[in-house]
DNA sequence: CAGTGGTCTAGACCACCGA
DNA sequence: CGGTGGTCTAGACCACTGG
């Protein structure tokens, strides 16, 4: 085993997580309490107890006080997801990120944007539309809408050095965002400015980001079904 | 404050929380050591150590042994995916699932199939193409590849009954996924079954499951961009 | 009631970092 | 060297569950 160099608590958890992964023990059986863990592998409660709610943090386990630890659903096997700056994507890669601004500009709050964005109905907006490219082949077509009051000075970054990822993540202290994946056609101005044909499937990500009290931001972000993809690894 | 039912490590989390997300800590700065927060709060070490550990593992803190602890950068801030089963998801939102069976044969590996699969070429493989359906709505192609080694009887499976990602997580324990999600124009077959425009764009997850030793299956789940969106939130 | 988990303490040893 | 985090222990009190 490669057991020997890990601490007591991780032992533990080792040992209990091979016993669910080889299926010994399936959802819903029980498992070692923690005072049986103390007596079988000679360590402390609290040992035991972190061992056991590291495996419930990961959901592997559940625990109810009183009865006992059992093992969890298969099903909550989970992936993280982050929000990723485009820029440091790129360039993580080792390619070169540049950008295209398409618009810049001061607009006014259509309704369903005032609603999105907790503002009045013809208030002032930020809106930017910008195309981001990795080694010149355009991968992202940014239109962004901002709130003035989470942002001030929005208008004033200089989109050749910095993204409105970036500038926001720094500016306007994240606290809460939801988003969602869809598959779309593009516009024929999208079109347009991701070179690529008026028919491509595209996927699009709509993100609202919320500040302390104000949401911040609503962005649509749309990528070329070629040249884009998530992906990501579910693990233990 | 709504802190007074809290543990102590929570009330001390919380109170680490608040400066960082209302920005008077920021990225970098030093968070108060151990010791510090035990006078300050006049806990033990073990508490002011839980609290920190957890915003580490939150990702809301960075600690290095020897220096201190840190606010770790904003982008970090996450999302988990599950793996989940359709008819789950649609019963769940009080709808009724059906499915159609449009392929249910063994064949053999393509050597592209035998690479993702851990197989040889021509060694035997298991296909099913189903069709989920929604209130008679159908949202999702699935398109499956098995291996016989972590399923012998999966072809014996009754699909109005379960599903392929039912059947799997309950027969082969699942250790590890990968996934990635695109987006595509149907093939004919696939709009005719999915009974929208062949024009119309389409998500694609690719999945491709683990069970120990074994690749268990690779699925390519097609859902309608008109009908279908992946959505999530992003927390504290 | 006995057994479970949820939390907390006071003290300990170690490895690491920077001055 | 002193301060930091990483881990561990022995014991404690509480709330909850089931029989």
């Amino acid at each position: 085993m490669s057991n020997s160099h890990l601490p007591a608590y991780g032992q533990v958890k080792a040992f209990i997580q091979e016993h669910i992964s080889s299926g010994a023990w399936k959802p819903g059986d029980p498992v070692p309490s923690e005072s049986t863990l103390m007596k079988q592998f000679g360590v402390s409660r609290m040992t035991a107890n972190r061992a056991l709610r590291e495996l419930t943090d990961e959901g592997l386990v559940n625990r109810v006080q009183g009865l006992g630890s059992f093992v969890a659903e298969l099903h909550r096997i989970s992936s993280t997801i982050r929000i990723r700056d485009i820029q440091e994507e790129v360039t993580e890669r080792g390619h070169v990120h540049t950008c295209r601004v398409v618009r810049s500009e001061v607009s006014k709050a259509t309704p369903e944007l005032a609603e999105m964005l907790g503002l009045r109905t013809g208030a002032k907006v930020f809106h930017t539309v910008l195309v981001h490219l990795e080694n010149g082949v355009p991968i992202q077509w940014e239109d962004r809408y901002v709130n003035p009051a989470a942002a001030p000075d929005y208008l004033k970054a200089d989109w050749s050095t910095t993204t409105p990822t970036h500038y926001l993540l720094t500016h306007a202290p994240l606290t809460q965002a939801s988003y969602s994946i869809e598959a779309c056609v593009p516009t024929p101005e999208q079109a347009l400015g991701l070179e690529i044909a008026a028919t491509e499937a595209c996927l699009a990500m709509v993100r609202r980001t919320v500040s302390g009290a104000n949401v911040a931001s609503l962005a649509r972000l749309i990528y070329p079904g070629s040249r884009y993809r998530f992906a990501g690894e579910f693990q233990s």
